[in-house]
DNA sequence: GCCTAGCCCATTTTT
DNA sequence: TGGGCTAGGC
């Protein structure tokens, strides 16, 4: 087998590169994924080594599954620890073969076997960002810390930019001491009470399994040593991405051996704000002097245009490795632009635009994205998408194991595997309603705090507290259900889904939801039941799972892993969660100053180059159409505005777009006449404004709908008395007013 | 202890 | 826009 056929000079120089360090500055599409995958399967083939001895670490789980199948369709599945069915389909062998992970998989797995010596439970639970800001939010209760002078939400992101930078807590606090504000003082405190709940619970959260690892490497020699020598090669992507956390597990495990290969792309650094230091990529043959650096530039992605427009917007940026993409596929269509009227115009135009593209034939729902900068955005869209009967997927946004529902069940899951979590325990102890309340809760915290025992622990000694007769009791039945449940998933006879059904009915969580016969509590039983296949397909794929393992997959998931399940449609996303995908049609929504780049960014020259950076990973996933539309008029979170056009649409080379704003008669009529079609959707041509009648109800781009209560003047010169359904009674003229009837 | 109404609030990106 | 939270009533 040639490992090199149909490579490049310089991705074979990657696949190929032999000793030392290697830095591979890999551009949008530059097949970086193929480099990396031939240069593990060139290990193990040409150079004999073992598939025991590699560390891949990758982005997501989706990229890690992936590249494990395709290194197998390489070298062969065994060596990948995959073992495939007769039908084909692939499961995983738990300790197979290398390891190809996230770097948070790939700490949670190995803290399985090493957490004990860090005075955790090897059966720890893994705390999402929910469970620690509640976490955080226990604490400043506890410290009598007022909640709106310092929010959870703030102090957890304080806390976990800390972590990322590994400070521990009582650096932080020596650091607050000597020149921190007051706020930082008091983010010590609840640090510090944080890190011992999070100690007490057995629990990590998610950047705990990036610190404590290096911990454990700094602690236990022995420990890094057995570690480095596994993972004598280690391959990282995105590695622009990294923090400091993870730049330092990084160094730890290469620094004697020295087989490291990282690959990235400056331009492509957009996770800065949760810590990705993008001074890892830049400065990395600082610290690896001995590093070799191959620059991958050739795209075989998009058209050159696309690659122009996307070159011409990071240009602007003075933070990065210069690098100009090229590809010989050709110019090929234009980048369209497209100004609506206001959102709905915009998305309408999208919507349309994907059906106008599929009745031709040439790209199907499928084959098209849709990108925006925050989630906000994707309400409307998808409005749109459902009035036109456009088939659509949403990517991310409210995940469904954020869903209070499924997070109940998991907290029974995970107290039956952890005894210890606290959050957990909390978090159920009163769900389903069995009469245990805040003050309840209190005293047994507090019973719990000073006996320096599991919350859980506590209910079990109800007795020793002061509580009343009805809440001891109530507490009792709420351990021994605990107990119960305990007691039958440790048989070992039940399968995943068996447990998971077990927790429903033994807990009396479905019937009660079901007893509410509303709508929502329907969509919640659904929710529910939709757990129990998520535990069967985690068993298919992974015949001989338990529990933890279960619960691991689920919090370490994200949300591209949801991708491409069903038919193929359009599909809605942030422009985050395009990274490292393609799409043959892309529409980037909302180019408009302050959307985009976020108003939040627009003071800081930092954040604005990250938000760049950002338009330039979301516009290099287009492969042959790129759109970029915007609205004159734009109503978030209920205020209208009117924003500049995005600088960064300004920033694209005019002769590589072509404006279709003015398509189907003007956008003004176009885009109301889609506001205002409630039920169904009609191009609204023959609108006239001449015809208002008294009792018309009309649109204004910036007061919105409203109702025509009167009518007066001579014909040129007429005059309306319009209530608005938001902005109130007024009085306008006809000639003047842009106002477009609706029904 | 529980429920609801009304308030208030903020409003980016997420392994 | 709505979601999360508190205060007040049962």
């Amino acid at each position: 087998m040639d490992l090199l056929a149909g490579l490049n000079d310089q991705q074979s120089a990657a696949v190929i590169h032999d000793g030392g360090p290697l830095l591979v500055v890999a551009g949008a599409g530059s097949g970086k994924t193929r480099v990396l995958t031939h240069r593990i399967a060139h290990l193990i083939h040409e150079r004999g080594v073992s598939p025991y001895e590699i560390l891949a670490i990758t982005f997501t789980n989706k990229a890690a599954d992936e590249m494990r199948e395709r290194v197998g369709r390489l070298v062969g599945d065994r060596f990948v620890g995959l073992s495939r069915e007769e039908d084909g389909t692939a499961r995983v062998r738990r300790w197979g073969g290398m390891w190809v992970a996230t770097f948070h998989s790939a700490c949670s797995r190995l803290l399985r076997q090493e957490a004990h010596r860090l005075g955790y439970d090897n059966r720890f639970t893994i705390y999402d960002s929910s469970d620690s800001t509640r976490l955080v939010g226990i604490c400043i209760n506890d410290l009598g810390i007022d909640p709106k002078k310092i929010t959870p939400r703030g102090a957890a992101a304080a806390i976990s930019r800390a972590k990322n930078e590994l400070i521990d807590f009582d650096a932080f606090a020596l650091r607050a001491r000597k020149d921190g504000t007051w706020y930082d003082r008091q983010v010590a405190e609840i640090y510090r009470a944080y890190q011992g709940r999070l100690h007490r619970a057995s629990a990590f959260d998610f950047d705990d399994l990036l610190v404590k690892t290096v911990e454990l490497f700094e602690l236990f020699g022995d420990a890094l040593d057995h570690w480095r020598q596994r993972f004598r090669y280690v391959l990282v992507d995105e590695w622009q991405d990294t923090n400091h956390a993870q730049y330092e597990l990084v160094r730890l495990l290469c620094w004697e051996h020295r087989n490291l290969s990282v690959v990235g792309d400056s331009d492509q650094s957009i996770y800065g704000f949760r810590g990705a230091d993008i001074r890892n990529i830049l400065d990395f043959e600082l610290d690896f002097p001995d590093a070799t650096r191959v620059t991958l530039d050739r795209n075989y992605r998009s058209t050159q245009t696309i690659l122009d427009a996307a070159n011409a917007v990071i240009a602007h940026n003075l933070q990065r490795i210069p690098k100009h993409l090229w590809t010989d596929v050709g110019a090929g269509a234009p980048i369209v632009s497209y100004t609506g009227e206001n959102e709905h115009d915009e998305a309408a135009f999208v919507a349309e635009e994907t059906a106008r593209l599929a009745e031709q034939g040439e790209f199907s729902p499928g084959d098209c994205a849709v990108f925006y900068r925050t989630n906000a955005q994707s309400r409307l869209l998808e409005e749109v998408l459902v009035r036109l009967g456009m088939p659509y997927q949403v990517v991310g946004g409210t995940r469904f194991y954020d869903r209070a529902e499924i997070k109940d069940l998991l907290a029974y899951l995970r107290v039956i595997v952890n005894p210890a979590d606290d959050v957990s325990a909390r978090r159920i102890l009163n769900v389903p309603r069995r009469g245990i309340g805040a003050r309840t809760e209190a005293a047994l915290d507090l019973f719990a705090g000073q006996e320096r025992i599991p919350f859980l622990e506590a209910c079990r000694r109800v007795e020793e507290t002061q509580l009343a007769a009805r809440a001891v009791g109530a507490v009792s039945g709420f351990v021994q259900l605990i107990d119960d449940l305990r007691a039958a998933v440790d048989t070992g006879e039940l399968s995943l889904r068996e447990i998971v059904e077990l927790v429903w009915t033994r807990t009396r969580y479905l019937a009660e939801l079901e007893a509410e016969r509303t709508v929502e509590a329907l969509g919640r039983v659904e929710n529910v039941r939709e757990l129990a296949t998520v535990a069967d397909e985690f068993a298919a794929r992974q015949p001989d799972a338990t529990l933890p393992e279960l619960l691991e997959s689920i919090a370490l998931v994200s949300e591209q892993d949801q991708l491409g399940e069903g038919a193929p449609r359009l599909v809605l996303m942030t422009m985050h969660n395009a990274k490292g995908l393609e799409f043959p049609v892309v529409f980037m929504v909302g180019m408009e100053d302050s959307v985009f780049p976020h108003h939040l960014t627009l003071g800081d020259p930092g954040a604005l180059e990250e938000e760049r950076r950002l338009c330039y990973v979301a516009m290099t996933r287009a492969q042959q159409r790129l759109y970029l539309t915007r609205a004159w008029h734009r109503t978030l979170f209920g205020a209208t505005n009117a924003n500049p056009p995005s600088r960064f649409l300004r920033e694209v080379p005019a002769e590589l777009v072509q404006d279709r704003s003015g398509d189907s008669g003007g956008p003004s009529r176009r885009g109301l006449a889609k506001a205002g079609a409630r039920s169904q959707y009609q191009r609204d041509d023959d609108t006239d404004d001449g015809d208002l009648l008294v009792g018309d109800w009309i649109l204004h781009p910036r007061f919105g709908t409203g109702q025509i209560l009167e009518l007066s003047g001579q014909p040129g010169s007429e005059e309306a008395v319009i209530r608005f359904d938001e902005s109130g009674t007024k009085r306008l003229a006809l000639a003047y007013a842009p106002l477009v009837k609706m029904w």
